[in-house]
DNA sequence: GGCTAATCGAGACGGTACGTCTGGTCTTGCG
DNA sequence: CGCAAGACCAGACGTACCGTCTCGATTAGCC
């Protein structure tokens, strides 16, 4: 009685095919480490992904859309470092800084940074989406890190834990960009003039 | 020493158009403002200067050697800041930061920068050379500056002048990039927490 | 009488259905009157037959299956005219082959003997069914009253009825071809030349 | 002296390539003969033509234009029949139309007739020049040839000329479309019934 | 002022990739 | 299992630029 059409029982003629989609996207990720952004023609990646194009732009529309996904999808060498904290401030700033720059300096890593930076400039609203899937968990580890180290004593009040966090990611990415990865003994001069930026009993 | 104009030294046949040659750059300003540097085309430029794309190809070769000849002649918004020196450190890093954002944020100033970021990114050797061309002055400005400051006991001895600036510099570009110019207040922020970290007497 | 689906019909599980077919048939014959043959595609056909594609492959295969089809089915304009015969030979004729050429004159004749031309031209086995199908009822009533003539004493004994057929219809043909509907006075003129050359008293 | 740059005397950077014309136009001609108008595509006379798709389309417009061209250049098999005229007509015309069915039985002639058929059924402006082209010549030929006729009071003086052409043009090209050659007989029957038919003294 | 030679504009050329369209096949779920 | 719906692969369409290549016209410096 209640019976058994309800409205959600929809037409589906043919699901989308989760393999070409998923070939597209793979597609894409070898295209970016093999020649950057700019390299990538929808053409190619139909041809190597096995598929036509008008797949490609029924279901994306654009190179951008396609990186996005693949972006979204995938994990980006560099950008999901976790680092375990410790009692230490100094000590797990160090690794998480040293952890990324490292990852960034890997040429994949190099290829993915840039290819991100080119959509971005290229493709504003996408670089706001991907900046933020990509910014917003560092942003919570260095605020999680940094309450800690509030709690702690060992950090000033004032202190704006995203300003911090958008300062490391700024400074990868521009190294990455200009392909100068960062040496260790940067990274250890950043992380050192950091701690005494923020540390608890600096004046003012 | 003798003399040097033998009569088999038949150059200069025709000099370099002058004309052509800044009617292509300021073309390629303008295009860059109006749409950034991937919608730029030679034809575009070839065709908005009044020149052959010939005459392009002769000189140029590329669209990324066009862009850095452009800059390279041209100001930069945001990259010729020179800020007087006073006698405080902070003051004239606040000025100069903030006169710095304030270039980047203006929308020619984001125009130019993400087309910046996109040739470095895709042209490699091209945008070591502009990096280098943009970011030495101020690395110098930040040098000098330091070193006084150290002249004056205000900072430690062992800070690194050009990471310093290399700080600077990453946060400004990135800030563009996203294109979230620097608030007045990360600016505060961020030359206050350096202050702290680069002051003299701070611990360790 | 009784009625007559016995249950031993259960052969077919389920039959084709007519009303399809006949939509695409349809569906066929009013895009060939709009817009020619060549711009009948078989995605418009289906959307206007409110039929899916693999309906249409599932039983005609081609684009020309189909028109064959609706060709054979419906009537044709010029084709199908039937002349009752008097006694009077050049009366008969006339009246034939100006009811022919009147048919094919019409725009939806044109649009029809243009179709079957490019058909033709395009799908040669296909020509020929349909050229057969079309021809041979005009041949069947040539050969007839060519016959009767001969009986009546009126038509040469040697004449070839089929040739005659064939030319005219050649010539209504063509006619169509070039959008230029044979001239009543053009019909008659071919009609009285005709009737003295297979006259019975000519010489040689 | 009176003076040297005539405004006619206009820029003409780079005259159109004659080479590149007639590859393309070679290409149109083998590739009807392979395998009919329909089967033409621009890319594949591109590439059989050794010419890029936009020299093509900078001159041409449309593959119907290309055909045009390629046949009002070309000789056309069967239709560029030039009979020398003894002074008798039957021979002539005997000869002429024997010429002209076997130039169209050949492979090649059929295969042109058939382009000719299908571009003239889809493209009704380009149809009619074509016609115009290759009918004009014979057209042209007959008329004269009926005009001797009639001077040596062989012919009726009421005949027209152009019926008697275009009816054997219909018939050649009917025969072409449908793909049965007119055999020497049909040839003999039409041309004898034809004499008959316009022969002097013939009543009425 | 005439000669010479590289410049300039214009734009045709062979190409690559674009984004769109249609053809013909395959894959669902409903009836 | 027929059918509507529509996703799939394939490939042609016509367009936009690419970078190279003629062209005739122009022009700066040396005779």
């Amino acid at each position: 009685m209640f019976q058994c059409t309800p409205e959600y029982a929809r037409k589906v003629p043919r699901p989308r095919s989760e393999k070409a989609r998923q070939s597209v996207l793979d597609a894409m990720r070898a295209a970016l480490s093999a020649g950057g952004y700019e390299a990538v023609t929808i053409e190619g990646l139909a041809e190597s992904a096995g598929v036509s194009k008008q797949t490609i732009y029924r279901w994306w529309g654009s190179k951008a859309a396609i990186l996005g996904e693949a972006l979204v999808e995938g994990s980006v060498p560099g950008a999901d470092v976790a680092v375990p904290m410790t009692s230490d401030l100094g000590v797990d700033l160090r690794a998480w800084f040293s952890a990324m720059s490292a990852g960034l300096a890997r040429p994949e890593g190099v290829a993915l940074a840039r290819a991100l930076i080119e959509v971005t400039a290229a493709d504003h609203a996408l670089g706001l989406v991907l900046n933020e899937r990509l910014a917003a968990p560092i942003r919570e580890w260095v605020t999680e890190r940094v309450a800690r180290g509030r709690a702690a004593g060992d950090v000033r009040s004032d202190v704006d834990a995203a300003a911090i966090a958008d300062q490391f990611i700024a400074m990868a990415s521009y190294a990455a960009l200009i392909g100068q990865p960062l040496s260790p003994e940067r990274v250890e001069e950043t992380v050192v003039r950091l701690l005494r930026g923020i540390a608890a009993g600096s004046r003012p």
